[in-house]
RNA sequence: GGUGGAGUGGCCGAGAGGCGAGGCAACGGCCUGCAAAGCCGUCUACACGGGUUCAAAUCCCGUCUCCACCUCCA
């Protein structure tokens, strides 16, 4: 495999090479679980999901860690304006996230630890911070020092000079730079008393930077491979992140990946600007598999418009393909074998994951696969159906997967279903017999009008549900 | 002020010095009793102004517009 990967660090493609062989070590920033999850959000877990899938089809075992953060000020904000306790909240949109990711597809990750989970190694990181002096305590909250580490910007390209000043703490008196950032944030008198843990310089809780250090090194090691996020996670999330660990001795992330925006009338969708659309609301009215090839199809790190249009788009361009696959598995069964993924397809998920490319090679072999089925080619439709399930399967929109199953009615509700309509389309193929194609075609309608669409092949007619 | 990204055909959306990504829509043809689905074909675009080059959407200079980060954010 010879995977290729753009690299924030870099600014630049860089091969990929995993630091041990065989293996990849993945971590991915996860929600803060203020609230339930939008489109934009779903983006970033599909893009790594992606990047998953493509690793461990070719041959790497994938270790991806995505954490949940349950603690911030939002949270405890949000929780008290609707009178729960923080972790109720937390935990309700934590479940409201996991059911996000099950209905679009997105593989679990092999660990998803949750930062109030975390707490000692985080005390522990801190600790190593201070004893090398790269972080001091104040009244009980502690702070990272931005000019003990020269490399401070390195990550996003910024003078630290520039900076303006981080105002991550009500209190900037107590730090001796005003761009020093919070590792450990004291109790507050109006806090909730479950929202501290208790530490060597009194009860706090963390800032949000030092969960992710803590928790990458404790899955994935002082080193591993790839770090990844949302574009607005660069600075200062990110940056702070590698701050402080690399400050500790850690080597960390060898490539940072990150997603572009999904955005609504032009700007970044976000909880803060309104213009969310919710995954849930949206999988109300389109399919989630339609949702999934809608955000896998272009590029992750191109910004991409949420509209009505582009979304019917990609459901229109998704069911061409559906169309192929079931009408193909009906012929020559859906058992084709292992199958090779062509070189285009494996070429363009190389390069940088460039899915675009990549479906437009499973187009292509839709193509092929319907002139094949046109001229009862059996052995050429089993293979092009073979290759275009082998590369929907590495995005995760394989249409006769267990995933996607139509569910709904029971198997005995769809027997009925198919008797009656076998029923119909049996007194229409009579009609159609003696040329009364009147009659048949008010059959013909009067099933489209319920919903059922059929069409007409040399060997007799097919149905389905039409959307 | 600092840093980064983007402007592509009717639409979505790739590419990134020379061979027309792909999809959607439209139109024409084949197929069909008629449709549907499918197949074939048509629609030759790269914000603007200069420049480099045999050759520029792609490189260089300038201009305009939009977006993002520097505060929480996928």
């Amino acid at each position: 495999m010879s995977l290729r990967l753009y690299d924030t660090a870099a600014r630049a493609v860089r091969d990929f090479t995993p630091l041990r062989a065989g293996q990849a070590s993945v971590y991915v920033c996860g929600l803060t679980v203020q609230g339930p999850p939008h489109v934009g959000h779903v983006r970033a877990a599909l893009a790594f999901d992606v990047l998953r899938r493509w690793m461990t089809a070719g041959g790497l075992e994938v270790s991806y860690v995505r954490n949940v953060t349950d603690i911030d000020d939002k949270i405890l904000v949000k929780a008290a304006a609707h009178g729960v306790p923080w972790w109720a909240w937390a935990y309700e949109n934590e479940l409201a996230c996991t059911r996000a990711y099950d209905v679009l597809g997105v593989l679990p990750p092999t660990y998803e630890p949750r930062a109030t989970g975390h707490v000692p190694d985080m005390v522990a990181l801190i600790e190593r911070l201070i004893e090398r002096g790269h972080a001091y305590a104040a009244d009980g909250d502690v702070y990272f020092d931005v000019r003990s580490f020269p490399g401070y910007g390195e990550l996003t390209g910024q003078k630290a000079d520039d900076l303006q000043p981080a105002a991550d703490t009500d209190s900037d008196e107590r730090k001796r730079d005003p761009r020093d950032f919070a590792l450990w944030k004291a109790h507050k008198p109006g806090e909730p008393d479950t929202a501290a843990w208790p530490t060597p310089w009194g009860r706090g809780r963390p800032g949000w930077h030092l969960e992710c250090s803590a928790m990458a090194e404790r899955y994935l090691g002082a080193e591993f491979d790839v770090h990844g996020g949302g574009l607005d996670l660069r600075f200062p999330h990110h940056e702070n992140e590698r701050a402080q660990s690399q400050a500790a001795g850690d080597a960390f992330a060898r490539y940072w990946l990150h997603n572009g925006w999904v955005t609504l009338g032009g700007e970044k969708m976000s909880k803060s600007l309104g213009n969310t659309a919710l995954v849930d609301e949206v999988v109300r009215r389109v399919r989630p598999v339609e949702l999934r090839y809608y955000l896998v199809a272009p590029h992750y790190r191109s910004t991409i418009e949420f509209t009505d249009a582009a979304l019917a788009e990609a459901g229109a361009a998704y069911r061409r393909i559906e169309s192929f696959v079931r009408r193909a598995a009906e012929r020559v069964g859906a058992d084709t074998g292992k199958a090779e993924l062509p070189p285009e397809f494996t070429a363009a998920l190389d390069d940088d994951l460039g899915t675009p490319a990549a479906v437009a090679a499973v187009h292509e072999a839709v193509r092929q696969g319907n002139t094949a089925l046109a001229a009862e080619d059996d052995d050429a439709v089993a293979a092009a159906l073979g290759s275009v399930r082998a590369m929907l399967a590495v995005l995760g929109l394989d249409p006769l997967d267990p995933q996607w199953a139509t569910g709904g009615g029971s198997d005995r509700l769809t027997e009925v279903t198919d008797g009656l309509v076998g029923l119909a389309l049996e007194q229409r193929q009579a009609a159609r017999a003696r040329k009364d194609y009147a009659a048949a075609d008010a059959i013909r309608d009067q099933l489209t009008s319920l919903g059922v669409s059929v069409e007409d092949t040399p060997h007799g007619p097919r149905w389905e549900l039409s959307r």
